[in-house]
RNA sequence: GGCGCAUUCGUCUAAGGGUUAGGACACGGGCCUUUCAAGCCCGUAGUAGGGGUUCGAGUCCCCUAUGCGCCA
């Protein structure tokens, strides 16, 4: 039998790096087996429904390279693929499971549940429905239902024994009978609940295995109940670690954007997009949070990661969130990206800083670049001076490390006077004269650049001198050392 | 509160009962160097605590602690 496994969410919210590395495990295990992934979406709960949230799942799932074989847009043999429109479907099989002795209708009124609610916790008990209507005389029930009283549908819950399922990555996970309620299978407005929903669902759309997050872990043995109930054979689960924020402390998805130190920390897929995180690198990352390959591989492609996945060797305890890691990883695969590539990416991100960039700008400044950023957004703050006709600086940045304004000054005239010479302004004659000069000062190479890198670039940090200047061209750096000698005369003054 | 899941360097992880407990990120130092990076080399750092089982425990069992989650 072929493999078969869903991404389920709900469109209550955008995609989390959480549910995106849910998917991915699902897609990688399809992939590996040659199984089918499918999206299903689970829209029952009309209350917390987020208008964008349906798009932005599938396209943060397109962003990260983890197409569906059924589902929204594609179709497929077992559709719908929305649970809105297969309400007639729970109804039918709640009410089968009633017939079956497996489930009851529940008259009680919500002010009834309220007191009951009221009264365990005075009495300092869990809350649990009491199961009132389960053991009511079939002649009342019927009264009931024939006065048009609203009801929902309740699971009978086994008083007694254990209901034990195997887990792919936990193991053997058992709980005693008496601590499960008789949950709710389908509301008074007809809708299901998640529990009843999915495991319908999953039957129908033939799911060989159920790979979601650990918080589940306590829904399994109802679900199993609910496989019985309906004689079905449950599919095999497999409960994946949860994503702690990097303190530890909590899940990830509920992690804020901003941190305490006032940086920003993208948990949505849409915003790790934004902040220039490439999809491979997030792609890599994301496989690692609670998977290893081995003792030391922790860089690998798409297909390496498709070949190698196994549910086998996914940690059972929980992973928290290193953006350090990540970042590492994204500049890596940063530095791995063809120029050209890299140019075209970097494109909408230096446009939206409000750079008049284009690929045949920066294709010549990449290579400046390339291994020193991390993110793609970060290449804004290490080129904006290309794009700009008026840089600023404080002018006292101006001034070479241990000399003064009037040596510096000095030093940047002739530095000034041997380019105005250069019969060509190419990085390689750009930065012979100026190392001879430098000798001929007796300064050192640092000082001499510094100065000029401030006049030129208005950063003390910025891309290669030389190779910046060429690319800024003979007329646009004299300029900037024009104005810059003027500055410095003021400050020698 | 009840139930469940988990615990190896700061973080992510490796170690089919027998290794000087390995790797990566981060951090520190060095080399290279026009700044910053990248790259290379070196280093700091860990089996939560307590009991067992065993010739031998990070690994198996129990207890405690702590963290996380689910149910309201």
């Amino acid at each position: 039998m072929s493999v078969r496994v869903r991404f389920a969410p709900s469109p209550t919210g955008y995609l989390h790096v959480g549910g995106a590395r849910t998917a991915l495990f699902n897609w990688l295990f399809a992939r590996h087996h040659g199984g089918s992934f499918i999206l299903r979406i689970e829209d029952t709960d009309r209350t917390r429904y987020v208008p964008d949230s349906l798009e932005d799942i599938m396209e943060g799932l397109k962003w990260l390279g983890l197409e569906w074989d059924e589902g929204p847009g594609v179709g497929g043999p077992y559709g719908p693929y929305f649970q809105s429109q297969r309400l007639e479907l729970y109804q039918k099989y709640a009410h089968i499971l009633v017939e079956r002795g497996w489930a009851y209708k529940c008259f009680c009124s919500p002010e009834r549940l309220e007191r009951l609610r009221e009264e365990q916790r005075r009495k300092k008990q869990p809350p649990s429905y009491d199961r009132y209507c389960r053991f009511l005389p079939d002649e009342e029930k019927k009264a009931l239902e024939a006065e048009g009283r609203n009801y929902v549908i309740r699971l009978k819950v086994p008083l007694e024994g254990k209901t034990s399922f195997h887990d792919l990555i936990h193991g053997e996970i058992t709980v005693n009978n008496v601590n499960i309620e008789d949950l709710i299978l389908l509301k008074s407005d007809g809708y299901p609940t998640y529990h009843l929903a999915n495991v319908v669902d999953d039957h129908f759309m033939k799911i060989t295995h159920v790979m979601r997050a650990d918080e589940w872990i306590p829904s399994t043995p109802k679900h199993i109940l609910l496989y019985k109930g309906f004689g079905w054979e449950p599919p095999q689960f497999a409960h994946l670690p949860v994503i702690l924020s990097p303190t530890g402390k909590g899940k990830m998805s509920k992690r804020k954007t901003v941190g305490p130190d006032g940086r920003i920390y993208p948990v949505l897929v849409r915003e790790f997009k934004e902040a220039g995180y490439l999809p491979e690198a997030m792609f890599n990352f994301l496989a690692l949070v609670g998977w290893s390959y081995d003792d030391r591989t922790e860089i690998m492609t798409k297909e390496q990661l498709v070949e190698r996945f196994s549910l086998e060797r996914v940690k059972s305890s929980p992973a928290s969130f290193s953006y350090d890691k990540l970042e590492w990883m994204n500049g890596y695969y940063i530095r791995q990206l063809n120029p050209d590539d890299l140019a075209n990416r970097l494109v909408p991100f230096l446009q939206r800083a409000g750079l008049q960039a284009d690929f045949s700008k920066i294709r010549p400044i990449v290579p400046l670049i390339q291994e020193r950023i991390k993110t793609l957004s970060d290449a804004v703050a290490l080129v904006d001076f290309f794009f700009q006709e008026a840089i600023s600086y404080e002018p006292e940045a101006l001034v070479g490390d241990n000399m003064t304004p009037r040596e510096s000054l000095e030093a940047l005239r002739r530095a000034y006077e041997r380019l105005v010479a250069l019969p060509s302004f190419e990085e390689k004659a750009i930065e012979e004269s100026l190392r001879a000069l430098a000798a001929d000062m007796g300064l050192k190479a640092g000082q001499l650049f510094g100065i000029i890198r401030t006049a030129v670039t208005g950063k003390k940090v910025a891309p290669p001198l030389f190779g910046s200047m060429a690319i800024l061209g003979k007329d646009r750096t004299l300029a900037r050392m024009e104005k810059a000698l003027k500055l410095l005369e003021k400050l020698a003054a």
